[in-house]
DNA sequence: CGCTTTATTGAGAGATATCAATACTTGTGG
DNA sequence: CCACAAGTATTGATATCTCTCAATAAAGCG
């Protein structure tokens, strides 16, 4: 399904991805590890919340929302995903995903066994390190977000949210002020907070004094520095 | 400064803490690494955001808060820790703390030099797996904060925070319907999002409505049923 | 091309924030 | 041990932000 160059060690996501400072001998044996790519369709789900977690997942192409589900349906927009990032760590703790993970379009993970990634970590100690930095990372960055809806009010949200994927796809690669979000109006809204006629207005006004120009999911940047103003609640 | 009896295998906090499940031999390895406990005096500082990581620390008496600190002084507590849970693990990932620990009150906890932690864990797979638990429930909990801070109002906040701390002591083999909270109102608020007037008000309706009593920190759960009734949205 | 979904905009309601005054605690020093 | 000061908590009045409800517009999909 995928293109046949589909080991781990000739990569492109390099550095995001789980081999980073591996030796060669070591990448060989993520290679035999990560041997299953599972692409997605828009909408699917890659797991469940409340079901048994057998593998992580590190995503290759595309885009995933994660949210936390409840009964009483208020989810929330926990996070979203880029190529590299490792889905489905919440659940390690009890073997049982916390959440759901979504595809936001078209997309494709690496299936990464968990139970044989513990084992191998054990033998290749930089692998267990790299687990345990990219777990860090994550409390680090869900820490950021507790901020951001416990303190931002809406523009300064939308504007940390804004700035925040721009670094991500920069760091990416990607070369230019122009983002094209892989989310709808409601996952943002859900991820920072508030209802979506908020953020609406708050896009509105974004417009209005020219710090973006934005057509559905593309936006461009047009101001950073008074951008970055907006969101200077959140340094 | 502690009573004698200082070794981990003999903790109290037994299931707690990181010797849980590890044979005999492998306790007295941990025994070995965590050889020091710090008291703090209430309102010390155990890390400061931004400061270089060497130790994780392990709450063994007392409470603390973490908070995350930003230049504009909109300060977020992320966290409350009570005894058996592992502070620090925000900094793994680039050997700098991301928040500040500060004692809620007198307190002592064991000190844990990371880099030998995470050398003996290569050792003992099984000290290794406690650790990954560890951080994966540190996200599956922020997880749930970020889900309260997001989607609940004042009153639904303030239920899950009760309801939690009831939890929480229950656990630790706390008898009663009966908490000291160990944080002030401004504390609490930060967690939830909210201001000490809003706060304040909740406190009172709930009063009112005879879900608790309260005098200073000292709560009582006078209906417990109702009060989950109110955090369902939570559920 | 029409239907469904998604996004924008407006008007009004409601929850929480802000400002201000008061009461209560805690800690300190005489 | 008391008195005072500083910090903490409560309550009220008002302002403001965000939500809710409603209508319209635009986009995506079959």
């Amino acid at each position: 399904m995928l293109a046949p160059n589909n080991n781990c060690s000739q990569c492109v996501l390099g550095q995001f991805c789980l081999p980073v400072g591996l030796s060669a001998s070591d990448s060989d044996r993520i290679d035999e590890l990560i041997n299953v790519r599972t692409p997605l369709k828009k909408g699917d789900y890659l797991y469940r919340q409340g079901t048994e977690l057998e593998f992580l997942y590190n995503l290759r192409y595309g885009a995933l929302k994660s949210e936390f589900s409840v009964v009483s349906g208020n989810n929330q927009v926990i996070g979203f995903h880029l190529p590299g990032e490792l889905l489905g760590v919440d659940g390690i703790a009890e073997h049982i995903y916390q959440s759901n993970a979504i595809a936001l379009e078209d997309s494709v993970v690496c299936v990464v066994p968990f139970s044989e990634l513990e084992t191998l970590s054990h033998e290749i100690p930089n692998l267990q390190r790299h687990l345990n930095r990219v777990m860090s990372r994550e409390i680090y960055q869900d820490h950021r977000h507790s901020h951001l809806l416990g303190t931002l009010n809406a523009e300064e949200k939308f504007a940390c949210l804004l700035i925040n994927f721009f670094e991500r796809f920069q760091q990416r690669g990607h070369p230019s002020q122009t983002i094209d979000l892989p989310m709808s109006r409601e996952d943002m809204a859900s991820y920072l907070g508030i209802q979506i006629e908020t953020l609406s207005r708050v896009i509105s006004r974004f417009v209005e004094r020219q710090l973006i120009t934005i057509k559905q999911r593309h936006v461009e940047i047009i101001d950073l520095a008074k951008l970055k103003k907006v969101a200077e609640n959140s340094v």
